[in-house]
DNA sequence: CAAGTGCAAT
């Protein structure tokens, strides 16, 4: 077409770029772009550039950009917001900095187009005041540009000052939109404020938004993380046209209610409807599987990802630690450990998950070799880390080591250590007997203490049959906690270790007159088709008599392994 | 010839 002269001109050169641009075909766009070298002008440097930017190659956009600037092509106000966007992108602050003084140069500071660029780009780097300098300094405020202002102050954690000027937008008369109102939403869900959120979605009724896609998914995060489920359900189950956002909503809001069967059953809805998950989904629904120890739904997300392309950041931390969490809280190490060492790039976090996941598993070892190599490697230990750490030396009987990792992580690492730290060390000193020595830690380290630490005393006495400091563990957890029923059975635990069967009893009847019932106990057991869940001494489970009879050759077998059941 | 803002997880 090009060459029989069909598309001589630089106009439809431009044309031809949008027109890919706007199909996604940005390969197609570039490519009109670089064999049109000698008509390339302005507008076919703004439409590539803009459709490098706005589709996440903002490296390849600034290279264009200054490209154009050093052929001596002027940048016009077309130019600017998607150059602002791009740089933004990058978070290259130097260069917007430059760009700013040539917008100043080229007296385009007015054009409201490249204003809101400039501001966006000023809130997200957290350049507050420049914003605020910029937006006082135009004359004609229109609603995307107070909405910038809102959004900015509100994802920067500002909530206040979001509201702040949200309320002024409408004092001077500026009709809220449906990016206002998303905005404002994310703010009151933040404040977990109910009744303001309420009010919003009144307001949105009132005026016409209330079947905006965008504004029901706000309307389903602000009613779950206020904590009004029913509301979130209603808003989700009565949306049209549910889209990505709308379905990550409702399972995010599902697994921070502790819900995580119906997690899991969302995603599967999700799924079945067409809906294809993306890095949120995937990052919200497997700590689901985590806390059910759902290794084959966890496993087969994780396969899921690895076969599905581009479409996941397989190098993306976040999702990788996520990944190993899961395989951690399954109990399976060994994946865990391949995950971790295929991944590219790794955190603090990722060498925490590995260490802690060694810990409560019994490799002692293992996860202090992970320690030093994290440390090796010039990682920074942090609060959890050493909650890590302690729980291994726990966990392994590792004493001395433990007692020197508490004494030296804040002189050698700079962490100060909390009451979870401390409880680390009770809980190390009761599980090997040191009972003593743990009640003195308890009673004089230097925090407020919480039912926390006595719990991990009184499971120490228990274990070792200790009855008088078990006596006054109990004391101050029932000061402490009063409505905590696993403290009555251990101390129960205690007293019959101890063969004092008389004061078993007190201790149920003690339960009975302070109302306390123990919650039933509960495990998972992954079959075939799925998770079931049993309650202690349930007898319902369809399949129960042939699960019953093979936990008893199990028990058989761990106990001729010399394994003892703590009951 | 053409442009700027929102909602989901850590």
């Amino acid at each position: 077409m090009l060459r029989n002269g069909l598309l001589d001109s630089p106009s439809s050169i431009t044309s031809l770029i949008n027109m890919y641009s706007k199909c996604n075909r940005i390969g197609y766009a570039f490519g009109i772009f670089n064999t049109a070298s000698p008509d390339r002008n302005v507008f076919a440097y703004n439409a590539t550039i803009a459709s490098l930017v706005a589709h996440g190659q903002a490296e390849k956009g600034i290279e264009l950009y200054r490209e154009m600037r050093e052929i001596g092509i002027i940048p016009d106000r077309f130019t600017f917001p998607c150059v602002i966007k791009g740089l933004s992108d990058l978070m290259n602050a130097s260069e917007v900095k430059k760009a700013h003084g040539l917008v100043f140069k080229l007296e385009l500071t007015l054009d409201v187009f490249v204003g809101s660029a400039l501001i966006n780009c000023y809130l997200k780097f957290g350049l507050m005041q420049e914003a605020e300098m910029l937006f006082d300094r135009l004359s004609t405020r229109d609603v995307v540009l107070w909405n910038s202002m809102v959004n900015g102050y509100a994802q920067t954690g500002q909530l206040d000052k979001a509201l702040e000027v949200f309320r002024e937008m409408c004092e001077v008369g500026v009709v809220p939109s449906r990016f206002t109102v998303t905005g404002v939403l994310s703010v009151f869900s933040e404040m977990d404020d109910l009744e303001s959120g309420r009010a919003i979605h009144g307001f949105v009724v009132k005026i016409g938004y209330g079947s905006s896609v965008p504004i029901c998914n706000a309307l389903i995060d602000m009613y779950s993380k206020c904590k009004s489920m029913e509301d979130a359900f209603e808003i989700f189950a009565t949306t049209e046209g549910k889209d990505l956002y709308s379905w990550n909503s409702i399972i995010s809001a599902h697994e921070s209610s502790g819900d995580y069967d119906a997690t899991l059953r969302l995603f599967g809805k999700m799924l079945s409807r067409r809906v294809r998950p993306d890095l949120v989904t995937v990052t919200t629904v497997l700590p689901a599987c985590s806390n059910l120890a759902a290794l084959s739904h966890g496993k087969a997300i994780h396969s899921h990802i690895l076969v599905s392309g581009n479409r996941y950041d397989t190098n993306d931390v976040l999702l990788n630690n996520a990944i190993m969490d899961m395989y951690v809280k399954c109990g399976s190490m060994r994946d865990a450990l391949s995950v971790f060492e295929n991944m590219r790039n790794k955190d603090v976090a990722s060498w925490n998950i590995m260490i802690m996941g060694y810990a409560v598993h019994g490799y002692g070892n293992a996860a202090l070799d992970f320690f030093r190599q994290m440390r090796d490697r010039r990682f920074r230990p942090d609060m959890v880390t050493f909650i890590g750490v302690l729980s291994a030396c726990s966990h392994s009987g590792f004493l001395r080591q433990g007692r020197e990792f508490l004494a030296q992580m804040e002189s050698l690492y700079g962490v100060v250590p909390t009451v979870e730290h401390y409880t680390c060390i009770v809980d190390m000193l009761g599980r090997a007997n040191q009972l003593k020595e743990a009640y003195e830690i308890a009673r004089s380290m230097p925090f407020e203490s919480n039912s926390v630490v006595w719990r991990a005393l009184l499971a120490g006495s228990r274990l070792h049959g200790n009855v008088e400091i078990a006596e006054i563990a109990l004391t101050k957890v029932l000061e402490l906690d009063p409505g905590h029923c696993g403290s009555y059975v251990l101390i129960s635990n205690a007293y019959v270790a101890a063969g004092r069967y008389d004061e078993v009893i007190d201790v149920r009847d003690l339960m009975r007159q302070k109302n306390v019932r123990k919650v039933p106990g509960c495990s998972w057991i992954e079959l075939k088709d799925g998770v079931h869940a049993f309650i202690n001494s349930d007898k319902t489970h369809p399949l129960s008599d042939r699960i019953y009879a093979e936990l008893l050759s199990l028990t058989a077998r761990l106990s001729e392994q010399g394994y003892v059941p703590g009951t």
